[in-house]
DNA sequence: TTGTATGCGTTATCAA
DNA sequence: TTGATAACGCATACAA
């Protein structure tokens, strides 16, 4: 700026007020200005907007693994919907287990993140630390106490799986996955409040899921139906019941969670649980910047997302 | 620092040799100084930091989209080295076709990103401005001239698969996916190179590939060996051979390419071309980093890593 | 409408 | 070894 207000023979606060458009200015100076910040590709420098202002306009995105399809989507949407308001995202993994969760969130002060979406691991855990956070905080696709949350409610889709797995007459029931987890919680539930709860059973991820399905097949004649707790999940499932010699859906129905992995050109194409992630971050990053700039603003927000289930043909 | 030096009644200069290491301070001052820190959780300013040196200890990262499980990939091993080497990292989605590349650049250059890694849209596109780079970038899975690249040679890929379809007794092949990526080319040429030229085609990937296929194997009754430009096409076409009751891999071998879609859970599991992403992200943010701290080092990287054939059932 | 002066939190340069 | 002072690039308060 000090340089375009020699080249244009005004002050640098004069500069400023052009190319930030806080205060009027000459037309013709104007004009002036902007020709030059033109002609020299001139770029805010967003550090000492950041330093100056208490806004540094770059929002933290904390995910325990990118990598992960539902990480991943949230991200691209997250970033694209931020930049269109403005805002940079500065990308944090905080590990499967949350345990780079402090390292990542010391990250995010530095830098003065104006705020943070949150993606807690496991989907329940916190990740956050003990201390009261100083900076607003989206929890994504879980619900955090006294936090914004923007969610899909696990437990309903577990029953959601459940009924649809009753209904097409299977009379055994598995979840693959961690007993811990809410959909796993609404599943059993579920299927207890229609008097099957006898006929239900939870096996853990792991190498052991083979054995632990083999034994299931023989001892059990029934139909079964098999919830997963994500598609990657599924897909070893599946893999898993071929070996086995148990033809799906006929005797073993499989249901995923995520509808991320390509499911409908699998064979047989899998059912699902499909999360609305683009409309979980654009009304996060939504929420996040309402929050940056209305800090005193009271309530939690406790949105909770429809998911739907895309029935094909594994169940 | 200053609220600090005040408490520790120092100067707020000494505060920051302290804190920052840069210069010899008496040892009780020291301690002072950081205990002091510490009770006040206090965290250095990156913003000020980048203001007054020139390092921002910034990258960012461009990818055509996150959501690709490539880059998806990439963002969380090229994250944790930066992390680990005290830097952030400002994830831009450029567009699938690069549409919005310029935007993140600028992005980049308001935050005074101290480099960039950049992944080009379609593997083989720029992305890139007409103007100079006024910033150390890094090419990663594509090359670029003049420009530090680190890359997986995808026409040797196209040529790995090509003799390895021609080894096991194909005797027709099809590309699907674009004609003018690199392994495309370099599955053409290997053919060509073993006399096969005559019998290889290419399809393009879209609505009419169930058709096309439809049509080639009406035509052509000799086994054909297909590869699809990457994993999730490759998932397409075997749904369609399916459909089209070609028995995989007898009549028709498939190999995809970023063995990334959980093949070897499919049935017919899945033989892709596996690449070393993360050992890519890793040599190119270390190459990044040693830009960053040598900007008149000469000399331009050009390190091309090996893909590797995962042969499964599928091919 | 414009310019002068000041401050944001750091690091660097100089003296003491 | 320490402190006073300036500088980074910008926005704001105030005066003109």
């Amino acid at each position: 700026m000090t340089q375009i207000a020699k080249l244009t023979h005004v002050s640098q606060p004069t500069v400023s007020r052009v190319l930030s458009g806080s205060a009027s200015v000459a037309p013709e100076i104007r004009e002036r200005v902007l020709a030059c910040a033109r002609e020299h590709h001139y770029q805010p420098n967003a550090l000492a907007r950041g330093l100056q202002g208490g806004r540094t306009r770059l929002l933290a995105l904390l995910v325990p693994d990118v990598s992960d399809s539902f990480s991943a989507v949230l991200a691209r949407v997250a970033e694209e919907e931020a930049r269109r308001r403005g805002c940079g995202v500065i990308l944090l993994n905080t590990g499967r287990q949350g345990e780079s969760g402090p390292a990542c969130l010391e990250t995010a002060r530095r830098y003065r993140a104006d705020g943070a979406l949150a993606v807690s691991p496991g989907g329940s855990a916190p990740a956050l630390p003990d201390g009261g956070l100083d900076l607003p905080v989206v929890a994504v696709n879980w619900r955090a106490a006294g936090l914004d949350s923007v969610y899909v409610d696990q437990r309903e889709a577990g029953a959601m799986v459940a009924c649809h797995l009753a209904e097409r007459g299977y009379g055994r029931f598995l979840f693959v996955g961690g007993a811990d987890e809410a959909k796993c919680a609404g599943f059993l539930q579920a299927l207890a409040g229609r008097g099957l709860g006898g006929r239900t059973d939870c096996v853990p991820d792991g190498d052991g899921l083979q054995a632990t399905l083999d034994t299931q097949f023989r001892r059990h004649s029934a139909r079964t139906g098999l919830f997963a707790a994500n598609d990657a999940l599924a897909l070893r499932v599946l893999s898993i019941l071929r070996e086995l010699g148990v033809p799906t859906p006929r005797r073993a129905g499989v249901v995923g969670f995520g509808d991320d992995c390509m499911g409908r050109y699998l064979s047989p194409r899998l059912s699902s649980v499909a999360q609305p992630v683009e409309r979980m971050a654009q009304q996060a990053v939504e929420r996040l910047l309402y929050r940056v700039e209305h800090p005193e603003g009271e309530g939690v927000l406790d949105l909770v997302l429809p998911a739907e289930l895309t029935v094909r043909e594994s169940a």
